[in-house]
DNA sequence: AGAGCGCGCCTTTTT
DNA sequence: GGCGCGCTCT
């Protein structure tokens, strides 16, 4: 990495003049436009590279994004061009930053430094018990409803007594008939605190809090942080926005900050986002000489493909005046693919797919294959595995959401704060141990009666002889882990309870199929759970690599199924994706399916002009990831909730201009027959196999380097650099550099084998055998 | 206290 | 089409 690194400056010839702008204006407040492959990363690496070499230290830097993919990416890319440093950059997303941030500062707020991150089921379960506690009625008043209340009025710093107040909320909530909402918003708020937990919003809303009255905390951060950048910012909501004001200390003396965002692709307005950001942005900070730079030319795709996007996007209503333009030439027409129903849809995808990789020599992936609804994936996974094309889903339910995964989540979050309700509602009985609801009952009526939580209710309330055995058995059980916490890593503790609660046995007892899945993903966490102990996987590491059970909590909190590690994917797989979850990533060749109205436009936001203009703004997303092949497939029928549906083809399809697509007209009808048994395709993609279905294989799957039984670790000292050491599951690796203090040593080791082959391992925790 | 069954619910996108 | 929930029975 050092050795080729490019001279001082020299990546500055990469760029074009507006690029080159934007990376050198470090001073001041900037906003970068940037439309859709128009080098958008490539600014912001450059500018942060940029930065450091400029003499600014790494973690001054503050950079904010949505994804931990994009960070983590980010951070790679600047790591090429300054080296190791860049590992020391406060890059991530914001709820894992203002998580780490939380850690440190919970007293000034009443939380404690190892607070639980409540995920949205752990949220409904809360509003769920509030409900019935209060005696509502659940007809009227629905979780789901009341969850995107509450946390649209985080969203919007919207405390409950402000809520209360507030005569437009409250209206709001007598027309609809929950006239209660206000009370259940309170109580959720008590009741999470008094848990230690904090949801999503919590991250944003308690850190916004924190720095609103704690001057001399907002102080040290407005300090620290010289230079905040902030990616997606069309993506921000007004909660988000506000923390980044009293970040850079605005009005006062704005800190230098620099936004890059672009209006055309906000899409996630529904959980609160605004592009009024953007705009306010620009007013909030003119009197600072806010610069703007505008990064118009797309290097991604072809004429044909901008034009179509440009056209689509023309029928929103208002955006940020710019032109996006591509010198790449026409390149192809887009194609437009009319199927009688779901299933021929997917059947002329995977047909389509294989032609184009013997017309044009594509690779597997090369191809993405983007969708509305997770839900539309299934077909499409049937069809490319009847055509032995391999594949690989992205989102949809993600590993950690699985339940025999959360029930051992959750006895680990008991154990590191036993304030957790949601996790010790989750685990009390299960495995059974014989207390069941109306013992539950009693202890959650004493914890409200007497205001404690409801482990220490659990202690002291009155239970018939056996159930009370049963309930001192548990409660032996999460002290004596809690004890042990101290001394044990993560993985050791994980061990310990897995085997100790019986939840391993239980699923071992359990021979159904789905019994054997269920204990393999639960082996498959501990896995994951004993690399995380292994590796320096933590991806803030400013402080020492910390290998505790809240760390590890705290990370997968956070993590999404995107985020997931992917390096044991299969190195050639076709795409498959929601539209969300492509932003930002581009392919040679793309699929845009379900093109029918009431689905793309989703029925949910087809009833106003806003969700409209959002479905739009997605469809653009959608088409624009294409570099030259682009597909529009839609489907006069298909199957949906239950039943057969036929909907028109999507509006957006009439948006596209016809000088851009492919006349098709003949084609329409079976090509798939000519296709369906090319000998030629076969062959090829079968070389690269039947892709896995889940994503997320355990360490087990992965192929056997080593012989356990001939496996001997050596001592730490004999791992020096340019040694060539042996890893049970990397393999074989050549050591590059030691780092960090004599307890904490990291090796930075290049495993041959892998296709991320470069990995920093902490040698207290590794098993390495020096060859 | 727990197992089994059937009803009725909800079906967008995600940190 | 899938799931959770609550009801009933044991």
């Amino acid at each position: 990495m050092h050795a080729n690194a490019p001279t001082p400056g020299s990546y500055l010839d990469q760029l074009n003049d507006v690029q080159r702008q934007a990376v050198t204006t470090t001073d001041g407040p900037v906003l970068v436009v940037a439309g859709p492959g128009s080098g958008k990363t490539r600014v912001l690496t450059f500018r942060i590279a940029y930065l450091i070499e400029q003499g600014t230290a790494p973690w001054e830097i503050l950079s904010l994004t949505f994804t931990n993919k994009a960070a983590r990416e980010m951070k790679e890319r600047i790591e090429n061009v300054v080296g190791q440093r860049a590992s020391r950059i406060w890059a991530g997303t914001f709820h894992s930053l203002f998580a780490r941030i939380l850690r440190v500062e919970a007293n000034h707020i009443g939380y404690p430094s190892n607070f639980t991150i409540y995920d949205t089921d752990d949220s409904k379960s809360l509003i769920n018990s509030i409900i019935r506690e209060l005696n509502l009625d659940k007809q009227v008043y629905n979780t789901n409803s009341i969850r995107s209340r509450i946390s649209s009025a985080k969203s919007n710093l919207v405390t409950p007594k402000l809520y209360e107040k507030n005569e437009e909320l409250m209206s709001q909530d007598r027309m609809a008939r929950m006239p209660m909402m206000h009370k259940i918003y309170s109580a959720y708020v008590a009741r999470s605190k008094k848990a230690g937990a904090m949801d999503f919003d919590d991250l944003l809303f308690r850190l916004f809090e924190l720095f609103q009255n704690h001057p001399a905390v907002v102080e040290k951060y407005r300090n620290k942080f010289k230079y905040v950048l902030v990616d997606e910012f069309q993506d921000t909501n007004t909660l988000q926005y506000a923390i980044i004001k009293k970040l850079v200390q605005y009005p006062d003396s704005p800190r230098n900050i620099c936004v890059v965002g672009d209006d055309a692709q906000s899409i996630y307005a529904f959980r609160g986002a605004t592009i009024q950001n953007i705009l306010d942005f620009e007013q909030d900070f003119k009197k600072f000489n806010i610069q703007t730079f505008k990064l118009e030319q797309n290097y991604r795709s072809t004429s044909n493909i901008v034009e179509a996007a440009n056209a689509v996007i023309g029928h929103n209503r208002r955006q940020i005046q710019k032109k996006i333009w591509s010198d790449k030439g026409d390149g192809q027409k887009i194609q437009i693919i009319r199927a009688s129903d779901d299933n021929e849809e997917g059947r002329r995808v995977a047909d389509t797919i294989l032609e184009q990789k013997n017309r044009y020599h594509l690779a597997n992936n090369e191809f993405a294959i983007l969708y509305r609804t997770n839900s539309q994936s299934r077909i499409f996974e049937e069809y490319l595995r009847r055509f032995n094309i391999a594949y690989r889903i992205f989102g949809g339910q993600s590993f950690y959401q699985r339940k025999e995964v959360k029930d051992l989540i959750a006895y680990l979050r008991l154990v590191v704060n036993p304030a957790d309700e949601e996790a010790l509602k989750r685990v009390i009985n299960y495995p059974k141990r014989g207390i069941g609801n109306t013992s539950y009952n009693k202890v959650i009526s004493l914890a409200r009666q007497q205001d404690i939580t409801a482990m220490e209710a659990l202690k002291h309330v009155a239970l018939p002889k056996r159930t009370r055995n049963s309930a001192d058995g548990f409660i032996e059980l999460i002290e004596t882990s809690r004890k042990r916490m101290e001394s044990a890593n993560a993985y050791e503790l994980a061990d310990y309870i897995a085997k100790k609660s019986t939840l391993l046995d239980t699923l071992r007892n359990d021979n159904s199929m789905e019994g054997a899945a269920k204990l393999e993903n639960l082996n498959a966490l501990l896995d994951g759970i004993s690399s995380f102990v292994e590796e320096d996987t933590v991806i803030d590491t400013e402080t020492l690599p910390d290998k505790s059970l809240a760390t590890y909590l705290q990370n997968i909190a956070l993590l999404t199924d995107a985020d997931t590690k992917d390096e044991d994917k299969p190195a050639e797989a076709v795409t498959l994706m929601s539209v969300h979850a492509a932003k930002g990533l581009e392919f040679r060749s793309v699929f845009v399916v379900g093109l029918e109205e009431k689905l793309f436009p989703s029925f949910m936001s087809m009833d106003t002009m806003d969700g409209l203009d959002e479905e739009r703004r997605l469809f653009y997303v959608a088409i624009t990831r294409a570099e030259e092949f682009l597909t529009l497939t839609y489907a006069n029928s298909r199957y949906r909730f239950g039943k057969v549906t036929s909907n028109d083809p999507s509006r957006f399809l009439a948006e596209v201009p016809g000088d851009a697509v492919e006349n098709t007209g003949a084609n329409m009808t079976s090509r798939s027959a000519r296709h369906e048994f090319d000998p030629v395709a076969a062959q090829r993609s079968r070389v690269s196999g039947i892709a896995p279905r889940q994503r997320n294989r355990s360490a087990r799957d992965m192929p056997t380097r080593v012989d356990p039984s001939t496996f001997s670790p050596s001592p730490i000292e004999d791992v020096q650099p340019g040694a060539t050491v042996l890893h049970l599951k990397f393999g074989e690796g050549k050591v590059l550099a030691l780092d960090g203090g004599a307890d904490n040593r990291i090796a930075t080791i290049h495993f041959k084998e892998l296709s991320q082959p470069q990995k920093r391992i902490m040698l207290r925790f590794a098993k390495l055998q020096v060859l």
